[in-house]
DNA sequence: CATGAATGAGCTTTCATTCAT
DNA sequence: AATGAATGAAAGCTCATTCAT
């Protein structure tokens, strides 16, 4: 029989990114997918059940990774809640700055899994709760504002960076992400601070 | 008198609104968009070249909107730069608070017209500008940090406010307008104090 | 606007039965439908859901032309139930003698809409119902063996007839639809005496 | 040995009743066989050359058994010819009786087959030709109405006989095996007696 | 012989857009 | 200006068949 050479899907993943990235989900086609893929268009629905689905594991990948690593920065006890939150926004920074294709596909795409709950991956939901739980102990602890909404700022931080993200992932030249990242820990940390 | 002219392509537009906020750009059929506004599917190829050029006018529309009224917020000389940015911020939610689906609208399907740049109406820019000016302005009488970068804040505080609005209009229960607003404006104004 | 010219849903149905006849139900294609009918692919769609609609309507429409015409054989008190039975399997062996293509699909295609019962249509059960009140009606007035199952008997006329039909519309050399009607006549009329 | 091997082949027919009778033949997936036959899908391939080819040989293998045993009958000379068609229906009948799956697939899936006349096996018309000649007996003998056609007469039977044992197969419990083979038998012989 | 991953042609269906009336 | 029937290109998905191992 024939052997699956490399990984195949992750090779359909990586096509997925590009083409999601400069087609949109909806112009994205399949038969363009495989052949970035380097393979026939047909073998897609071997690893992946239909077009949603890569988009699906794109984003649970991409969650699970930073649900994953966020996780350490919850637990530390060195540190205090506004400094948690800039460890965070530099976890996102980093993982889009090293893949701008991925950012675009995440702002822009997100919508089309939104609009059917079941395919948002709980471990995005894990996430926010992750930066909630921060927020929430910075609010105890006297660290940020009590009058503030929990449910608004953790919308304000992630809408925030989404919309930079993606102004940095298509036009690099008008914005660096040292800057951007430097901008948002600035406004976000004194905006928050009591 | 044209009023009868003129009814029909608002009708199209605010059906337009209708559609794409319930079902996304892609997903909106013509036919549906013509029967909401009470005329033939064929009739919106008079007022209108193709589907995205209906998008296209929302938007227009709405900034050519804002960018009127947040006019006579800058070149008021009775209040400061900080000041203005919170009346920005209010005619934002404001038109939103009066339009929920229109904020849906503006905020899922903007990036199909910036996919293209020749589709972003220049008025779009002209309405950024200003918020930029003001921020310009605050720096130069020392009311914002100087080593902010306009370009990011500008970006910054659309991204923030389009993404809590989406929210606010999606699931209205969950979050009230004058809670959001409050909080924006608590974050940005006090983070952007020097 | 463009008016409808002739009448296309007839148009498509004659070209279904053409197409259906020569190639099977599945094999079939819409384009190739389309194409007999003298339309475009996508017209097809404006007059029927699906593939399986074409063949449903072609089934209603026979068994409701056949449905018809033989309510008038079964009121009438002039002939007894054996003639009864011989007036039904001439009109059967006239449709069909008509429309040979037609006879090949009802024949062949059938078990692709009894699969799923809601697709059988009513009127097709009220047909098999006045074949069946007519067997019981000679089974009363003596001139039909009592011993023998309605259903199984309802079931036994129309299986020949289908199988026969078929046979002779696609070797019409062979046997003439007279001959086949004499025989048929002839062995279950003389079968069904008591 | 080759028990092995042969084994095989049948275990491939033997899944192929199922999935046909099951699917239908173009809804029936090779895989679905493959897997029914506890082999992976490619060895399909190993015994037959494709899909066809699984239904034409278990055709043949009907169809050879029958024309087979009913040799036996054929040549019989201690009973007339209406008591050769007895043994000949009964001999259907018995074989339908302990392979109802078998049965389905023979009544609905034979026009795929009969399509082209390449497919037929020829054993078929072998057996269709012992129906016949037993009939010309009994025309000759004078137990059998000479005006009736014996072409039409064998289809008759032949189609009769299909259409009652896909009903016993399909719904068991409207119909009896023997109350069907009791009717059959009661219509046609009464009916071909002179 | 056996496997099952890989192939890719093929077909149904959708819908933005056109155009005869 | 208005209509809405007609168009036909386009794309997601299936699955019989192949073939490298």
């Amino acid at each position: 029989m024939r052997i699956k050479e490399g990984n195949k899907e992750q090779d359909i993943l990586d096509a997925g990114i590009k083409v999601f990235a400069a087609a949109g989900f909806h112009q994205a086609k399949i038969s363009k997918i495989a052949e970035t893929a380097g393979i026939a268009t047909g073998s897609v629905y071997l690893y992946f059940s239909n077009k949603t689905a890569i988009l699906q594991r794109i984003f649970e990948n991409l969650w699970k990774e930073l649900n994953s690593e966020s996780s350490d920065i919850l637990i530390r006890d060195d540190i205090n809640a506004l400094e948690k939150l800039e460890h965070l926004i530099d976890l996102v920074c980093d993982k889009f700055y090293n893949d701008p294709l991925l950012a675009i596909v995440i702002v822009n795409e997100q919508h089309n899994l939104f609009k059917d709950d079941e395919l948002i991956p709980p471990i995005y939901k894990q996430f926010l709760d992750k930066g909630e739980s921060i927020i929430i102990q910075g609010q105890k602890n006297g660290l940020i504002d009590n009058s503030l909404s929990v449910k608004v700022l953790r919308h304000l931080i992630i809408g925030s960076l989404k919309y930079l993200i993606d102004l940095w992932a298509k036009k690099p030249e008008e914005v660096t992400m040292n800057e951007l990242r430097r901008n948002v820990k600035k406004i976000f940390i004194t905006g928050l601070r009591k």
